[in-house]
DNA sequence: GTGAATTTTCAGTAATTTTTGAAAATTCAA
DNA sequence: TTGAATTTTCAAAAATTACTGAAAATTCAC
């Protein structure tokens, strides 16, 4: 197998994983573009490598960005703009899991929260049943929001990120 | 706020969530449904709730069945088949884990793997940057890979399932 | 400041995914 | 067996999502 051939696999592969994620195709692959790149790549470069329009380049490499996974880069003396992705992976993990805990998981436990505020008989066994499920669901949300806070504290501090080293 | 105010709502809301997640929207509201029903559930009463057709709840049904967090209920002397979800959050958690796992971690180990076997010029610097930094996806999927394996092995021994209880 | 290079926007189009609904298959009580 | 009840399938339609391409906006070297 070739250089090239490895990496369209992996682009290919990136893509596939990222729509089973709630990623569209084409940001998945610009992003593996731009992960097994040696270089920042331009606006111009993407669309070559993955044959798709100036457009499509400029909104997902500008949503990679709110991702916080890829970067502009600036050659002084040039006015073209060239885009680098984050290479730590642990980093770029860090970073989704903090968006998405942002994204999904806030606003869903917002919303278990407002449902709790049911005003109803709760000796009504279909009210008390609906009350237990939504209880767990809480729970369970808010552990996961306790956890991954751990996890990202413990990554932004030198001394409990220590421990995360076996996995990193 | 009334029983059915907030059962739509929660329905409605995991709904979008599943759909951040590549799951169709659909197919998480059936099942939002099916954990607030304190009873099983048939066919004709999902059309009805969810306002969808009988082949769409028959497709959506059979693949929560699929990833094991929704069963079949068979009433005796009834023709008709009832459905019900496992309400135990962290079991459902843990089976979609499990299939996730199976389904789109394995087969993207298996593409690192395979890539893995560039047959190139190492000194060639482009080729150690590439090769570089699908070792550390090697690593972090690996990673990734062997703590779900834990935790799901945790999961089923009763020893350290203790440990879990925490989280539970 | 000017204007060429470059990026951004977005209406229209294309591709993909989901849903429908009716026909075919299956199941089981009688 | 038969046939009514029920489930399953799947081609076509609808809905959603993603992409294009060209025009508008912006940027910066001169």
């Amino acid at each position: 197998m070739t250089l090239e051939e490895a990496k369209q696999h992996l682009v290919q592969a990136w893509g596939t994983l990222g729509s089973s994620w709630g990623v569209s195709r084409t940001m998945a692959q610009v992003h593996a573009l731009l992960l097994v790149s040696p270089e920042p790549m331009s606006t111009e470069e993407i669309m070559e490598a993955l044959q798709i329009s100036r457009g499509n380049v400029n909104m997902n490499v500008r949503d990679l960005m709110d991702w916080g996974i890829v970067r502009k880069i600036l050659k002084t003396g040039e006015r073209k703009e060239y885009f680098e992705a984050e290479k730590d992976i642990w980093k770029v993990a860090m970073q989704v899991a903090k968006e998405r805990k942002k994204r999904e998981l806030e606003p869903i436990l917002r919303v278990l929260e407002e449902i709790s505020t049911i005003e109803a008989d709760i000796t009504d066994p279909k009210v008390k049943q609906f009350a237990e499920t939504v209880d767990n669901l809480k729970k369970f949300a808010g552990n996961a929001d306790q956890s991954l806070n751990a996890i990202i504290k413990a990554e932004e501090s030198w001394f409990w990120g220590g421990f995360l080293k076996m996995f990193k």
